[in-house]
DNA sequence: CAGGATCCGGCTGGATACTG
DNA sequence: CAGTATCCAGCCGGATCCTG
C-alpha cells in the first residue's frame, strides 16, 4: 500500500518543509493541482444532487480516469467530497459536495469573479511590458 | 460577454492546453506556483512602501533568490508588481504591489480566511477516513 | 462501471556558478 | 546588489493495462 501521507500535521509530528501552520500554502496546495478546482465546481454546478464517477468525468473535458480518481480521493480525504458507493453489479458511485464544499466553492466563486474582471487586464500589462522590452533593446 | 482576449490568440503560438477562455485556470496556475501568494502577502504588508530585493529574499523564508527572480518577472509581467530600478552601482531595485497586485490581495486574503476558519476541519476529516479505512480492513 | 497499479515524459523548482 | 544561466532531482499528471 502506498502511504497515503502527504502531509502530516496530524498529531505531533510534521515533517513540513516551511510553516506547517500556514494553512493557505496547504489550501494553495489543493487549489493548485490541475483539477481540483474544476471538480469542485462541477459538483457544485449540480449540488444538491449526486454525480456518478463516469458522469462527472464526461463534464470535465480534458481529465483522465486516474486523475479525476486521485482528485475525487483527495476531496473526500479532505472531506470536502462525500462518497456513496451502491453495492451492485456493476457498482455505482455517487459524489457530492459536502458542506465544507460547498463553502470552499463559494471561495473558488470570488476567485473566478476576479479573474474573469481583471484578467484581461493582465493580458494587456503582457503586451506593455514585450513594447518597452522591444523600445529598450533597439534604444 | 466580452471574450477576454484568449491570450493564446495575440501572437498565434501559445498553444493552450484546454479551455484558452478559462481565467479561472490561469489565475491559479499563476497562485499555484510556490512563491506567489507569498510574495504579494509580503509586498502587501509592506505597501505603500517598496521592497528592495535582498529585503524582500529576507522576508520569504526559503525563498531561493533564482525563485524569487523568477516569481517577481513573472508577477511583473501580469502587471501585479512595479519594478524600479535606481541606476546606481551597485543598483538598487525596488518593488511594489500595484492596485491590480492589491486588488489580487483582497482576494487572497479571502482564501486566507477560508484556510485559517476550515484547515483544521479537513485535519480532523483525515482522521475520520483513516479509522474509517481501518475499521474495514480489520472487519 | 469504478478505479488501482505501473510506466514514463515534462515541468517545477532547488543548488550552484557566473555577470553588470 | 540583483540578477541570469545551467544542471538536475523530484513530482505531477497522462496513457495504458488490469481487476472486482
Amino acid at each position: 500500500m502506498t502511504t497515503p501521507e502527504p502531509r502530516a500535521a496530524r498529531r505531533g509530528e510534521h515533517g513540513d518543509l516551511f510553516d506547517p501552520q500556514c494553512p493557505t500554502r496547504q489550501l494553495l496546495d489543493r487549489l493548485g493541482t490541475k483539477w481540483t478546482s474544476m471538480a469542485v465546481k462541477t459538483l457544485a454546478d449540480a449540488a444538491p444532487d449526486e454525480v456518478r464517477f463516469a458522469e462527472l468525468k464526461r463534464r470535465m473535458p480534458g481529465v483522465s480516469q486516474k486523475m479525476l480518481s486521485v482528485t475525487l480521493r483527495s476531496l473526500t480525504r479532505d472531506g470536502l467530497v462525500s462518497r456513496r458507493v451502491e453495492p451492485s453489479v456493476p457498482p455505482r458511485v455517487f459524489y457530492r459536495l459536502t458542506g465544507l464544499g460547498l463553502s470552499l466553492e463559494a471561495v473558488l466563486a470570488g476567485l473566478r469573479t476576479w479573474a474573469e474582471e481583471h484578467m484581461a487586464e493582465i493580458d494587456r500589462s503582457h503586451y506593455a511590458v514585450e513594447q518597452e522590452a522591444e523600445g529598450t533593446a533597439e534604444a
